[in-house]
Order: C-alpha cells, then structure tokens, then sequence
DNA sequence: AGCGAACTAGACCGGTCGGTCAAGAAGGTT
DNA sequence: AACCTTCTTGACCGACCGGTCTAGTTCGCT
C-alpha cells in the first residue's frame, strides 16, 4: 500500500496511526476491530482501507517506524562519544526514556513478540539493537573495561531488565523515566554487587 | 465452573487444558477459536463448555495453577538453604529451568502481560514471586553481602534478565536450560563487572 | 469553469467467533 | 433392570469480524 497523498491525506494517516496506536496499546491488538478505530475517529470504513491494505499491515508499519525511530534516538546521544563504557550507559538511558515517552508502542512491542505473525518483525528490530550494543561491548572488553563474557548475553541483559522494569514502574507510575534509567544502569553495570 | 468429576472426566479436562496451552502458546490466545481446540480432540463443543465456562476462564486457570507451580518448583529449590546469596542464585535458577522446561506456559505468561484483562492476574502472581525474592535479598543486604539498594527493584531486574534470555536462547534453541540460569546467575550476580 | 485524482461514507458480504441447547450415550449404584 | 448423574454430540444462534465496493464529495491544477 502507497499512495500519492496530499497534505490532507498525510494527515489522515497520521490520525489513524495515532488513534489505532492508542487503542492497540490500551485493549490489544485483536480485541480492537477496524471498525472500533474508524468509528473512534468518527470517519467511514473505507477511509481506513484507502490508506492501508489491512489491519495487519498497519500493525507491522507501527512497529517498522517505531524501532527505526527508537534506534534513532539512541544512536543520536551516543554520537562523538569516546568511551565504550560510557557509549553503553548513555543508550541504556536513552533507551529507556523513548520506551518510557512511548509507553504505547513499548506495550505494542510486548504484544508483538508474543504471535507468530509478528514475532519476526519484532526479532529482527531487537537484534539491530544487540548488534549495535555488541559493537561497544567488545570495544570494552578488549579495552579492559568489563571482563571477558559473551556480549550479546550481556545485550540481550540489558534489553531484558531495561523492559521489566519500564513495565513495572512506568505502568505502575512510581517512578519517573531518569530515575527508572538510573536504576537500569545501576543493575546493569554491577548486577547484585556481590563480592565473589 | 466446578463439578463433580469422575476419574475419565479429570482426564478430559487435563486434555482440553493440555491441548490449548499448546495452541494458545503456538499459535496464540485469539486466534485460537474454541472450535480449534475441540477439532483437534477430536470431540465436540459441548465437552469444552461442559468443563469450562468460557474460553477466558479456562485460560486464567491455565495462568494461576502454573504460577502456583513455579513458585512450588523454586521453593522446593532454596529450602533448607541459610546462606541469602545462595538461596537468590537457586531461585534464579530453578526459575530459569521452570520456564525453559515449560516453553509453552511462558510464552502464554508474556502474552497474558499485554491484554488488560490477564494483566491483573499475571502482575499478582509475579510480585509474589518478587516478594519471595525480596526477603532474601533485604537479608543480604543486612548482613552486607550485597550492596544496600531497592530489594524490589533488584527483584523485578532478575524476572526482567531471566525471562529476556529464556525468550532468546531457548526459542533461538542455541543454550540449553542450565547454560542459560548460568549466564543469568552470572550477569545478575555482577552484571556487566564494570569498575567504578 | 472543468476535470481528474484524492478522498470519504457506509451498506454489504462471506465467514468465523464464543456460546447454547436438546437429545442421547455411557457409567456407576441400587 | 431401572435410574440418576456424568459426559458427549453437533446443529444452531446472534454478534461481530476483516474486507469490498459503489456512489459520491472535495481538492488541486490547468
């Protein structure tokens, strides 16, 4: 699906991604039906299939932007900086305050990994994200930084604990998102601390 | 929904429960019709109804006993045990052998975390496993064998690391069960080792 | 003003969903 | 054998699903 679309027709689009987003997020993706989101936006069926070939089209669009737009972010606030320890920290944090400012899509994302149709799609975007950390993780290693353990355990980690506790403290809102980051990379960069 | 049943009735119910756990954490919940799992029985609808009220109960049941059952398995696993470090490390990893040996059931647990109406179920069950991890750790900390910080953050930090690489190296199926609590063990003991 | 492309409404379609129900088979107890 | 409870069948129901389509309106461009 792609169309030429004028201003008007952008906008629309953006609409229906915004609200069907919205309602993904709060009642999951098979309990709301097309017509729950065109009748939320207050426009006809046929809209909804100008701009898209099907429900689930949509979904996987949502979810291509998003993980593009998310790895934008963390790439931005980890540029020009030098030390890979400190390149790792920065993502982790940058990591959790797109997760936490998009609490919706980072809901999608949970669900998403969760069916087969999706779980693909979820895979790939997730292991762009490892690969990226392994590069700084290695660099550390070999710097003497961190000891010597395979990096991608240690990345998918730090995605791990990353998600749970935005899950639990951003849903639960008792936490806001730096203080959630500062927790992430606490854990992450000495675990429980114990002395071995 | 609760009735007297025979010894061949107990064994149908097992079945039906068997059976959908298996489509449910295959193919997913919705997706998953009621005619599907009494099709590949091979028996009709009215045998599922004549053990459950509903699809939804029969999937909250499938929920809370698992639950039960895992919390059952890493009790077992630490009891007996004085040292606080030791009893968190073979919760982790009798928690970590739980889930991979039940693939199935965990995949349904991180898809009941995403619909509003499992979230609840799933989210009590969970912090009870994070209390029961709480108290050692709160014992460890008292006796200063780990650093003095949030014991409920620490806990949901180890859920959010163990389940992560459960999802990735057991569906990846590249570690086996006891290699993955290792590297989960490893990484919440000291996480990334960084000296600070 | 006129025209084609972009956009919209909503009735409609076949199919499937969760759930019901009347009828009867199977099994245990007396 | 008679009888009651447990268990099973599968046709059936209304609701709703994702998706189609036709007839139209609005917009930008010349």
């Amino acid at each position: 699906m792609s169309r030429r679309l004028t201003p008007r027709g952008k906008e629309r689009r953006a609409q229906l991604i915004d609200y069907a987003t919205k309602r993904f997020a709060t009642d999951g993706y098979h309990p709301t039906s097309v017509a729950d989101i065109v009748d939320g936006l207050g426009v006809g069926k046929g809209v909804f299939y100008w701009y898209f070939a099907s429900k689930e089209e949509l979904f996987i669009e949502i979810l291509r932007t998003s993980q593009r737009d998310m790895r934008r972010r963390q790439q931005r606030a980890i540029e020009g900086v030098d030390d890979p320890v400190r390149r790792v920290e920065l993502g982790i944090r940058a990591g959790v305050e797109w997760l936490a400012a998009n609490n919706d899509l980072r809901r999608l994302f949970e669900f998403a990994r969760t069916e087969s149709t999706f779980a693909g799609s979820m895979k790939a975007g997730q292991s762009v994200l490892v690969s990226d950390a392994v590069v700084h993780l290695k660099e550390a290693i070999v710097e003497g930084r961190i000891p010597d353990r395979d990096p991608e355990a240690l990345a998918w980690a730090i995605l791990g604990v990353s998600n749970q506790l935005i899950h639990v403290y951003i849903d639960g809102d008792s936490m806001d998102a730096p203080q959630i980051a500062d927790t992430v990379v606490d854990f992450c960069m000495e675990g429980l601390g114990v002395r071995r």
